[in-house]
DNA sequence: TTTATAGTTTAGCCTTGGCTTAGTTTATAC
DNA sequence: GTATAAACTAAGCCAAGGCTAAACTATAAA
């Protein structure tokens, strides 16, 4: 019995579910430039080998989203060639990147261990807003002082 | 260029995405017993209209999915009745809405508006550990003070 | 330089979670 | 008590994102 007895109007309730609808259509997107992006520079290249392997999937599955991320235009390659991201999904990528580390570094800022943070602040990047995003930074600010 | 030039291991970088993943799977169940929940609470019944009025979506996608709800054990209905959750679902609903409260009222104390914190807190919900809901706990309890 | 191995793609399958259109049942209003 | 409206179900479509098995290409080793 926690909530006060009344519900959001209803349009309004639906409108939540939406945007965080509208999020998830994003995370894959997200998360495979910002781990190409990754790859390139660590390894100088990123192969299909390597980002199933990171992501946690099957190659041909990994195959399949890739396809779906150059028809999208946010990566090329050539067949049986290596991973190349465009400017669209370079830009995709450094936005995500700087999201992520400041969820994670966020987190360590209020004293939750790193292993945590590491893996709480995979999922949440994609449902913090910029509003929240900029109170997030005024703290680690704050705490690193 | 912000991160040192490491990468995780391969599959302890797997490990992260599919908790990811794991919990996408559980999201749209706790949205759902979380809705009949409130609105058994407020309204005195669960009516398939309105779940799907307030989830955003049409009549027959909550249809199907509340199908695949009350195959999983957690809600219980008669065809063109209205929707029952079962001690199974009822727990669930508790747990997430608890989750959620907390994530919402972390928000809150360290300065998000409200309708910010409101949006967000019902994406952060399903990512958040135990661990790191401790910490948002603690933080809400001293602001509070 | 041929052959074996590693990497990639293709084809085909499955589930989830969206949708529309059409039909059935229940509830409401006259 | 019947007609109409509202609620629900059924059928069938689609895309995303998983999988396996099998075929193809590229690379490395003998």
């Amino acid at each position: 019995m926690s909530k006060d007895d009344a519900l959001p109007e209803a349009h309004e309730h639906a409108e939540r579910f939406n945007q965080v609808r509208e999020a998830h259509k994003t995370e894959a997107t997200e998360d495979y430039v910002e781990l190409i992006d990754d790859l390139i520079r660590v390894h100088g290249e990123a192969r299909l080998v390597d980002v199933a392997n990171r992501m946690g999937v099957t190659q041909p599955t990994a195959s399949k989203t890739l396809a779906r991320l150059q028809r999208d235009g946010f990566v090329s390659s050539e067949p049986y060639r290596s991973i190349f991201l465009t400017p669209e999904g370079k830009n995709l990528a450094d936005e995500s990147r700087l999201r992520h580390e400041v969820v994670f570094n966020f987190l360590l800022a209020i004293g939750v261990d790193r292993e945590a943070a590491i893996r709480d602040s995979e999922g949440m990047e994609h449902h913090v807003s910029e509003e929240t995003l900029k109170v997030f930074k005024k703290i680690i600010r704050e705490k690193s002082k």
